[in-house]
DNA sequence: TCGTCCGGGTCATACGTATTACGTCGTGGC
DNA sequence: GCCACGACGTAATACGTATGACCCGGACGA
């Protein structure tokens, strides 16, 4: 038992009256045909004894590698991210590999300092600036923009919004107004353009956009502009679930009715989708399998491989909020 | 550089053409007065010529520490914990050490294996059982049961409850309905019992309680059942915004107007709190501060001080969703 | 002239593990 | 009786870093 009061392999060692070496073979598993069951056996009661544990740090010097790989996400403050986490920790264990979450506000640059040990880094919503702040570990990238240089596993938010698109159009609904995320995220930028192609695609189609940081206030604000209009849109399609809050705020506001007045849709289902009344309309990104997919290209590239980029598909979820125009 | 392809300090030595000692005292930046600055420039660029990282498992292994602190929650899927973070991510950067989130589910059992280097622990929302899982790192309970052995920082629920309580009460409620959470948790029966008291020690207070899983759907049921009763509560006050949610729907499925008809008071002050309509009266907690203290609590602990467990009180927020009961 | 000290570095070692190469002892074959 | 071999372990080493113990050449005081 040293000093530190932390029993290392040498001292179960010395309990079990055998050698440093023979208490790694046994406890590492390989050591059949190498070692004498009874011995075997003693080594584990002694370390049981002990409470050994084995040393992280000295193990991932000698192994080269730590078992662990580094979800980086922006923000916790969103249920998102965690189905992601969900998604690529079940597939990560499947593989002998554990994950943790590190939040890494963008604001906040490319610091973030040496990291600790780490194999390999899964990297969510993030511009490619970020890469450079890691020690060149291999990086996937999730839901961000493909044209980065890491492989990238992505949502098709643009025929997520053309779902929703055809959805509304297909209710009769011919001016559409767009809540749209005040945030230059590859992302956003696919939802606006998908969205201003399939209404201007359409037969009569009209579109107007209102600009809105991600916060109930602000889009409340925003729908009001677009609705305050004296030609105003019979439907708001907003870029993000928590946008459909605040335009549900402002129909309110105005003595308008979801979907009877005016319809609203959503994007992302999370949490909030079914938590606001009338239950929103949205499009459900697969966050879980995003993980998923995105921690088997970080396995298949930490085994040397080349994953391709991938995009998954949406589904587009009709609740309540939306309904034909009215007369 | 080795044939791994990360150069380690002794590449950086051999490109300064100095010696591995002297490249660790450089960049580990107590080289004043040992080094003279014109060999410790050489050693700076050859550095970055070479895009040298140290190596975190051999500078853990040496050290005995590695800087990293990991924060233990049940889910990500709660904005809570991304406050908690915040705070505990400030404190510990202030003093060197980085943080990294673990989510762990408690219905996954003890397990967890061994972990990767880690300095301390930091668990949030969860019983003491779960400790035993960790390789004896020095832990600090956030927002769990102050009995546990653990050092523990908490929030004063218990006050939180009793405040939220008076406010019913001063508006003049004398039929409480509680919709509790079916969790049994150390802060769910403190709110519990707070209620209970302070509504039946009131002059005329009288009580029900319906349970419900912490979930939209499973909340309006229960607040169904208390409020079809034929003698029903004119205020039903919640364990959890998420709970207040439900109970919202509840109401409008009977064709109750919020607060008008029936009060609703939530708990936590998520960020559902304000994106409900109308906007909830809750109690805030300040997650933050309690990750922050937290923090400051397991940094004392590291230094071998015996950090006291402490709570913090939260704050009552009035907002729409509470009026004096019906006539 | 000699001892001392100091600036400027280097050598050697230890952290705890996994693994490779080597020993030792008993047994069986010839 | 001797060699080979299998069964069972052990000694030694390397991973990359930080650091305390040394080392050396020159300046300076006596």
């Amino acid at each position: 038992m040293t000093r530190n009061g932390r029993p290392t392999s040498r001292d179960v060692a010395q309990e079990a009256g055998v050698s440093q070496s023979t208490v790694s073979l046994v406890l590492g598993g390989k050591w059949t045909g190498r070692v004498s069951p009874g011995t075997a056996r003693a080594v584990h009661e002694a370390a049981t004894r002990l409470g050994y544990r084995p040393n992280e740090a000295a193990r991932t010097l000698r192994l080269g590698r730590s078992g662990t790989v580094l979800l980086v996400v922006p923000t916790l403050s969103s249920p998102f991210f965690g189905a992601v986490y969900t998604g690529a920790a079940r597939v990560a264990a499947a593989h002998g590999f554990r994950v943790v979450v590190y939040p890494w506000p963008e604001t906040e640059g490319p610091s973030g300092g040496p990291f600790e040990a780490i194999d390999g880094i899964l990297a969510s919503s993030m511009t490619a600036g970020v890469l450079g702040g890691f020690g060149g570990a291999p990086v996937v990238m999730l839901d961000s923009d493909p044209a980065d240089a890491a492989p990238t596993v992505d949502f098709d938010v643009a025929e997520g919004m053309t779902r929703i698109a055809e959805h509304v159009l297909g209710l009769g609904h011919r001016h559409v107004g767009h809540v749209a995320a005040a945030v230059d995220e590859w992302t956003f930028r696919s939802r606006g353009q998908a969205l201003i192609t399939a209404v201007t695609d359409a037969p009569g189609g009209r579109f107007s956009r209102a600009h809105a940081a991600i916060d109930v206030a602000a889009a409340r604000d925003a729908a009001l502009r677009l609705l305050r209009n004296r030609d105003r849109p019979t439907v708001l399609v907003c870029d993000d679930d928590l946008l459909a809050a605040g335009a549900y705020k402002a129909a309110r506001a105005l003595g308008l009715e979801v979907p009877a007045d005016v319809s609203v849709t959503g994007f992302d289902d999370v949490l909030l989708a079914t938590a606001l009344e009338p239950e929103l309309t949205t499009v459900r990104l697969p966050a879980a399998a995003l993980g998923a997919e995105g921690m088997a290209a970080l396995l298949e590239l930490l085994d040397g491989g080349a994953p391709r980029s991938r995009s998954l598909p949406g589904d587009l979820v009709v609740r309540d909020s939306t309904a034909p125009p009215p007369r």
